[in-house]
RNA sequence: GGAGAGGUGUCCGAGCGGCUUAAGGAGCACGCCUGGAAAGCGUGUAUGGGUUAACGCCCAUCGAGGGUUCGAAUCCCUCCCUCUCCGCCA
C-alpha cells in the first residue's frame, strides 16, 4: 500500500511512476473522491462532537434534575445527520480504499522501462554453461529412467503439476534444502524460523497477495478463511505484523523452509513437463525486516546471499533486473537469479529477490522506533528466495549429468547423502 | 468437541450505563533537590486519522465485528484468542 497522503498529493507525478510498470492510475476518479471525502469527513467528525457534548450534557442536566426531554430530542435529530453522514463517509472512503488498495509500489529510479520480460535487464553473468559431448537431456527425460521421479502416480494421487519422489533424487532434493538452509544461518546470520504453512486473510493482505490475487492462491474450506501459503514470505513477514520492533534489533533477518502452495492459475500449456511448475514446491526464503533507507543494501546483501548457494552449486546464472512492466505488485525492485539449464538450453528463473520498501510494513502495520524522534515509522522489508529447491534440484540434474546417464552428486551436498557421489536411475 | 475463568495503555491493575478527559501503581524521560547518587518532589509519557503555516483543536480506538441507548470499556448477540478441567488425538 502507498502512503495515503500521495493521493493527495502530485496526483500527475504518481501517475507517470505508475506508468513504468504498466499501470494506469485513474486520477480523476480519485481526486472527485478524495475532495467529497475531506468534505465528508470534516463534516462527520463535526457532527460526531456535537453528538458527544450535547450527550454529556444531558448526563449533567439530568444529575442537577433538570428535565431532558428537550435536549434528548435536539440529540435525536443529529444523530440521524450523523447516520447519514456516516454511511457516506464509509461508502467513499470504500470506494478509496478498492482504489488505494490495488495500486501497486512505485518501482525505483534504477528500474529499467519495458513491457515484459525482454526487457529485462542483465546486470551479472556468472559461470560458464558446461559444454557436453553428448546431448544434454532435461531432467524429466534423465530422472524418469527410473521412479525416482514420478509424475504419473502423482497424477493418480492427486493430480496434474504434482510430483512423487524416490531414493536417491528425494534425497538429493532434501540435501538442497538442508545445505541452502545451513548456509544462511551459519554464513549469511540468518535466524531460522518455523512458520504455519496455513495463514489466513490478514495475513495475506499484509504481504499483498490479497485481496487482489486470491486467484493464484488455494483456499480452504471452512469459516476459518484460511489459505495455503504461496511463499513462506507470508507467514515470516508477517512475524512482525502490528509490532513496534526495538529499533536496536534491526535488521532481523529470517529464513525458513517452507512447501509452497500456488493454484497457477492462467499458466495452462506453461511447462507442463517436469518439476519446473508445480501446485506444491519447495522453497527456502529469506526475510530481512530492516531500518527504513538501508533496503536497497539489503536488497544487493540478500541477492547476494542467494547467489552463493548457485555459487557453492557450481551452478552457471544470470542476474537480471526486472523491468516496470515484469515487477510484481508489491515490489519497487527485484533482481531475479536465473540458473542455465542445460536441457533446455535456457536460463530459467530459480529465485526473486525483491525490496518492497514500507509497502509492505504499511499493509502490515510493521514499525519501529525512530531513536531520535521517538516515534514509530514503517520499517522496510527485503526478502527473496534463496532458493527454490524443486527448480535448484532440476538444474543440479540437467548440469550434472554423465553420458551414461547417472548425475554427480556436487560436492557441498554430499556430506548431506551419506557420502553418495553418483545417482544412477 | 464439552464445562468454567479471562482479554483494559509499555507493564501491573481498577472501573461494570453519564462525576473517565480510562483511577491508582510500576517503568521510562526530563526537571528540582544533592558534593555525587539513592530516596523524595514536580512535569511529561499511546496509536491511527482529520484539520492547521504553526501552537493547537477535533474524531476514532478498552480482543474483533454487530446491536440496544440521547450516551457503551460497562448491557445484549456473534466470532477470535489465552488459561484451567474433561474428552479425543500424532
Amino acid at each position: 500500500m502507498l502512503d495515503p497522503k500521495l493521493l493527495r498529493g502530485d496526483l500527475d507525478e504518481l501517475a507517470t511512476q505508475l506508468l513504468k510498470k504498466k499501470y494506469v492510475l485513474d486520477t480523476d476518479a480519485i481526486q472527485s473522491l478524495e475532495e467529497q471525502r475531506k468534505q465528508l469527513q470534516i463534516e462527520t467528525e463535526a457532527l460526531q462532537n456535537e453528538r458527544n457534548t450535547t450527550s454529556k450534557s444531558i448526563g449533567k442536566a439530568k444529575a442537577a434534575g433538570e428535565d431532558i426531554e428537550p435536549l434528548k430530542q435536539q440529540v435525536g435529530e443529529l444523530g440521524q445527520k450523523l447516520d447519514a453522514s456516516k454511511a457516506a463517509l464509509t461508502e467513499i472512503q470504500e470506494r478509496l480504499q478498492d482504489i488505494q488498495f490495488g495500486i501497486p509500489n512505485i518501482p525505483d529510479d534504477s528500474v529499467p522501462e519495458g513491457d515484459d520480460e525482454d526487457s529485462n535487464l542483465e546486470v551479472l553473468r556468472w559461470g560458464q554453461p558446461k559444454s557436453f559431448d553428448f546431448d544434454a537431456k532435461e531432467h524429466v527425460d534423465l530422472a524418469e529412467q527410473g521412479n525416482q521421479m514420478d509424475f504419473q502416480t502423482a497424477a493418480k494421487i492427486t493430480g496434474s503439476r504434482f510430483s512423487v519422489m524416490r531414493g536417491n533424487i528425494a534425497g538429493l532434493h532434501r540435501a538442497l534444502t538442508q545445505f541452502m538452509l545451513n548456509t544462511h544461518i551459519h554464513d549469511h546470520g540468518y535466524q531460522e524460523v518455523y512458520v504455519p504453512y496455513i495463514v489466513n486473510a490478514d495475513s495475506l493482505f499484509g504481504t499483498g497477495n490479497l485481496p487482489k490475487f486470491g486467484d493464484d492462491l488455494f483456499k480452504l474450506e471452512g469459516d476459518h478463511g484460511y489459505y495455503l501459503i504461496p511463499t513462506a514470505e507470508v507467514p515470516i513477514s508477517n512475524l512482525v505484523r502490528d509490532e513496534i520492533i526495538d529499533a536496536a534489533a534491526l535488521p532481523l533477518k529470517y529464513v525458513a523452509h517452507t512447501p509452497c502452495f500456488r493454484s497457477e492459475a492462467g499458466s495452462y500449456g506453461k511447462d507442463t513437463r517436469g518439476m519446473i511448475r508445480q501446485h506444491q514446491f519447495e522453497k527456502v526464503e529469506l526475510v530481512q525486516i530492516v531500518e527504513p533507507n538501508t533496503s536497497f543494501d539489503a536488497l544487493e546483501q540478500l541477492t547476494g546471499h542467494a547467489e552463493a548457494i548457485l555459487q557453492a552449486l557450481d551452478l552457471p546464472y544470470r542476474k537480471v533486473v526486472l523491468c516496470g512492466g515484469d515487477l510484481g505488485f508489491s515490489s519497487t525492485k527485484t533482481f531475479d537469479l536465473e540458473v542455465w539449464l542445460p536441457g533446455q538450453n535456457a536460463y530459467r528463473e530459480i529465485s526473486s529477490c525483491s525490496n518492497f520498501v514500507d509497502f509492505q510494513a504499511r499493509r502490515l502495520q510493521a514499525r519501529r522506533r525512530n531513536p531520535d524522534t521517538n516515534k514509530p515509522e514503517l520499517v522496510h522489508t527485503v526478502n527473496g528466495s534463496g532458493l527454490a529447491v524443486g527448480r535448484a534440484l532440476v538444474a543440479v540434474i540437467e548440469n550434472y549429468q554423465q553420458a551414461d546417464g547417472t548425475v554427480t552428486v556436487p560436492e557441498v551436498l554430499r556430506p548431506y547423502m551419506g557420502k553418495v557421489t553418483q545417482i544412477e536411475f
